[in-house]
DNA sequence: ACTATCTGAATGAACGTACATTCATATTTT
DNA sequence: AAAATATGAATGTACGTTCATTCAGATAGT
């Protein structure tokens, strides 16, 4: 690795810009005055401005998806590896905040030119999810009737809303731990009183 | 109502548009053509390109808000309003694809720049479901432990997922009533099979 | 009833600017 | 001193917006 790595100081630079601005309303000058650098450095490491993006993606959501898979697999029982799916995934968008609101925002706004992509990627990060339920439905732990692939978009989308509202608001409301846990006892007991359970 | 509305005709042009391409893809010509009217008269109805989105959110978030109150209005069981709010949401997205795309795309793309306007609206909507939530828990019938502010957002995004889900893909998987009914209960009963819930 | 005058909605070519990208030149590294 | 890397002013263009002009239809005058 160079002393001064020219590739990761304009990805880092432009998180930061593309986070605060959006892709559209961010500008090359900006981004190669947060990284320090100037405007046609950034064409010696990147083809274009959305190649930037690209990019930021590529080499960011590898790492999640596999530091997720890792953390998951370490665990053996399905309810506790949805809770724990839970907690590194909120862990992970307050850790990353930019990184967090760039990927919420511009991946879903470019998802209709980049489709193949997210749907590659993003389909593997939710996969984690519907295997924990199989895993689950296979142990008779979780009841035959859930579809998994409902789930796996209920269980993320809720998720994902919550995280949204963390980056968009100054101040958290809640504490990680504390959402993690509601969310995955939503999905786990329901909010029904046990008396009322019928099924 | 005049013979030939320019103001609808060009509102509903850009949401196709929009849709289509992005706000920041789309050209004022695009729109223009696809209306069947000339660039110039857009201004006529419109200060600028963004007025024209921020118009749309303004015209269509009301009526939506206001219907899905409404309904839910018409039943008593805090049960059966979850069911029925996940439903109506769902059918909403089915039957206006591109005001839903839209919506789901460049509302949160512009977040930052309309935050007090998302913030308002999008609120009000979001607490028809708290609302629901500390209903039952006054009338017994929801647990205690359950905070309506994460359960608003999660049972939202749980939906908002499922939706983004069937905007971007061609075919949809599930019916409407099916998805409507499983995210439901996943949030009302749990995945656990009975035997093994132990609260 | 016919003509003249007025009106303002609609048009689309022209304008001006903002910005991504390029490239001739400078600096640093080997 | 050659090669590699970096610079930032200059370039070219795409596109939002403007505005002089048109013209269908209304109103008034004869």
């Amino acid at each position: 690795m160079k002393v001064t790595d020219k590739h990761d100081k304009i990805i880092k630079a432009a998180i930061r810009v593309f986070a605060k601005k959006g892709f559209f309303n961010s500008r090359i000058s900006e981004i190669a005055k947060e990284a320090n650098v100037a405007d046609g450095t950034i064409y010696l490491y990147f083809n274009n401005k959305y190649d930037i993006l690209i990019t930021i993606f590529e080499e960011e959501i590898g790492k999640i998806i596999a530091k997720v898979k890792q953390e998951i697999a370490k665990i053996d029982d399905p309810r506790k590896k949805l809770e724990r799916f839970a907690y590194l995934h909120l862990r992970l968008v307050e850790d990353n905040r930019d990184l967090a609101e760039v990927i919420q925002v511009e991946l879903r706004q470019s998802s209709k030119f980049m489709k193949e992509y997210r749907n590659k990627k993003f389909a593997e990060y939710l996969n984690i999810i519907s295997q924990i339920i199989r895993q689950g439905q296979n142990q008779g732990i979780f009841r035959q009737d859930v579809m998994p692939g409902i789930f796996k978009r209920a269980f993320f989308g809720a998720l994902d809303e919550m995280s949204r509202f963390w980056v968009l608001s100054t101040r958290k409301k809640y504490r990680v731990s504390t959402a993690a846990k509601q969310i995955s006892k939503f999905f786990l007991d329901g909010i029904l009183i046990p008396e009322l359970k019928a099924n």
